[in-house]
DNA sequence: TACACTTACTTACGAAAAGTAACTTAATAA
DNA sequence: TTATTAAGTTACTTTTCGTAAGTAAGTGTA
């Protein structure tokens, strides 16, 4: 039997965009910064995943997190090299889904 | 607040990615068509899961599953055409863990 | 002064998914 | 007869998710 393993680095990319929702928060912030509420409502996900979501993004240097000490208080959050220099994989899975999924397959429907 | 949502073929593409092993056992099949328990030790997932994964990705139109009738039979799993259309995607998240993940940040250490 | 409101979270808890290990079925091999 | 292999399935425990409510710090309103 074919016991070769695949690589350990892009076993380690996947396990990071196969983790449900990171991707998603990664493609939004290709926007541009981004504070937590705004990310919240467009991605869809609840405050207590977005929460842990970000700060394992920020463990793994894709996220950077910044404090403007103004009233209120305003966080934003943003992609570091790392993280920008996933554009090109989002093109492609853009395109991917634009060419294969079907409006109908879509969550909405 | 901008509530702008991600476009949803998008978001379905990245749900598929997003399920655990799903871009291993994809990624793993674009090596060629292979077997279950091919699949099973060069993934490093287990039968119950992988035996879940496969019929989701039967579902989705991505893998092809294909009996043969010898002795023993064997049955032998491949990629479609819009799954072999992800190899570009492989490649660009191929490219940006050779860049950016340390041997250290992989899950062997 | 008291109360409501906003942002950015955190806590609590039931539900769903994942992980582990043992079991099954069918056929051949020793 | 017993063992082995492939391709799963079942049973059970642990982890993760989803929902909703709560919190802290500061502002605005009555």
């Amino acid at each position: 039997m074919d016991t070769s393993k695949i690589c350990p680095k892009f076993e380690k990319a996947m396990s990071i965009l196969s983790k449900r929702w990171t991707g998603l928060v990664i493609y939004q912030l290709m926007e541009g910064p981004q504070r937590f509420c705004t990310i919240e409502s467009s991605v869809g996900i609840s405050g207590r995943l977005l929460s842990d979501r970000l700060k394992h993004l920020e463990n793994e240097g894709i996220v950077k997190r910044e404090v403007f000490p103004e009233t209120p208080v305003r966080i934003e959050y943003s992609l570091t090299e790392k993280g920008k220099d996933m554009e090109p994989l989002m093109k492609e899975l853009e395109s991917w889904s634009g060419e294969w999924i079907k409006e109908e397959e879509t969550v909405e429907n």
